[in-house]
DNA sequence: CGACTACAATAACTTATGTTAGCATGATAC
DNA sequence: GTATCATGCTAACATAAGTTATTGTAGTCG
């Protein structure tokens, strides 16, 4: 099952017909990039909304004189912009991680799912209050949290976020973003995300090692992170919108 | 006109229709705030759509140990995020800066919207776009700019999404933020923001006294915080969205 | 009218984080 | 096998921003 409906079945229930419609659409139009490319860049007219199929990618901003912030994180199974094919132009860039596949989803697509599939438009509403929801909770971390409250609420974050996509085990998770990575997502210098690090590694709250994660306690990097997962509205909404009605 | 019609036009032009739509129920429901409380609570389920009509309010959130993060700022003419009913609890609060008053707009009121004014819908979607835009930059000024660059840049967006409204002349607004709202909303201290106001006044570029702010120079500022309105997004669409083709 | 309050301004001192630089490690490539 | 590159690690030092405290100022209320 992809990582798209694995995700999007924790909120509402899906029918056949929903989920045959959402492989339909994740199997056409579909590319690959090497890491470390760009799929869209600032500037750009944007003409399909991207599902990420494999792999992780970012969004980006770019000041002139080059300093750089990854303002989110996309894992497979994640929507770029519902209708952002409204805007004249792109205000970021979208960059891959690691190697990335994508499906572009036309604008007739979204048509066909607000005309005929209210439980997957329902589920695309969830998505986008959900991102900007995280969006909301990357300004909190930014704004008012410590280094190292900030780097193991990150963490958090992307854990659970894998974990709702079928992306982590209980205790842990591939991890491919490097320190550099994590220093442009969270404000911080290279140099003191490697301190951060080493901070958290000193108080057994991660093992982060070769592209692994290991959370050992996920309890106590939560507290230190002050991580509340409110902001991911995880619940599934009330029976109104279950398929066997 | 209302505010929230003034600024979806730079957008999408409306028919009387869609006008009247708008003003009926922005006359609907209104309720009246007092300065400094809050409409909105995190925690709490999300019920109806919030259309400011007058004054100044913020989204926010906090940390148990009391650390407070405004995450946006909402004007007249401003709608909190569409379709959040879907959602079970809000993650953050909703607060007056000002005395402000209000419109609930409701689920059906989105219904007749999606039936019949496909104007509308889309402007709604700009509106919708806009604010994650918005927050993106706003993860981008904390995490990337200096204080006075931050400073800077958030004067800029607030006169620019005034001005959008029709509520900042050529070159000034009424502002009724304090020193203490501008360092929630910018992650800088209380004191800092005293220096860093202090340092725009000794440059010419900000005149800031008894909730006047005055820009004597608008693109000095600008490349001060490195502010580009691209997220904005204050372009008109093509004209296929025209009321009168 | 004086008392109180919210807000702004400033000073002195502390600290978290940034900067620059150099070295270590492991993977990939020829 | 060694050259190269990306990544991670560490140290010494610099600085932007935080903290605490005091004072000034203007508005509001009884």
């Amino acid at each position: 099952m992809s990582h798209l409906i694995r995700k999007l079945e924790n909120f509402v229930r899906l029918s056949a017909a929903d989920r045959l419609m959402l492989n339909r659409a994740a199997a056409q139009r579909v590319r690959t990039f090497a890491p470390r490319t760009d799929i869209a860049r600032e500037g750009e007219k944007p003409k399909d909304v991207h599902l990420i199929l494999n792999g992780w990618a970012c969004r980006y901003k770019q000041l002139e004189d080059g300093r750089r912030q990854i303002v989110s994180f996309f894992l497979p199974g994640d929507i770029c912009d519902l209708n952002i094919f409204i805007l004249r132009e792109m205000d970021h860039s979208i960059g891959t991680i690691t190697s990335v596949s994508i499906a572009d989803l036309s604008r007739e697509f979204f048509d066909e799912i607000s005309a005929g599939y209210p439980r997957i438009a329902t589920a695309f509403w969830w998505e986008t209050l959900v991102n900007a929801a995280i969006q909301r909770e990357w300004t909190m971390n930014l704004g008012q949290r410590t280094a190292s409250e900030r780097m193991a609420h990150l963490l958090c974050e992307l854990f659970f976020r894998l974990r709702l996509a079928g992306l982590a085990d209980d205790n842990g998770c591939s991890f491919p973003l490097t320190q550099a990575d994590l220093a442009e997502a969270t404000g911080l210098s290279k140099v003191h995300v490697n301190r951060t690090l080493q901070e958290l590694r000193a108080g057994d709250l991660i093992v982060l090692k070769g592209k692994m994660l290991v959370l050992p306690d996920l309890d106590r990097l939560m507290s230190a992170g002050l991580f509340n997962a409110n902001y991911l509205h995880l619940d599934r909404e009330g029976r109104q919108l279950d398929a066997n009605e």
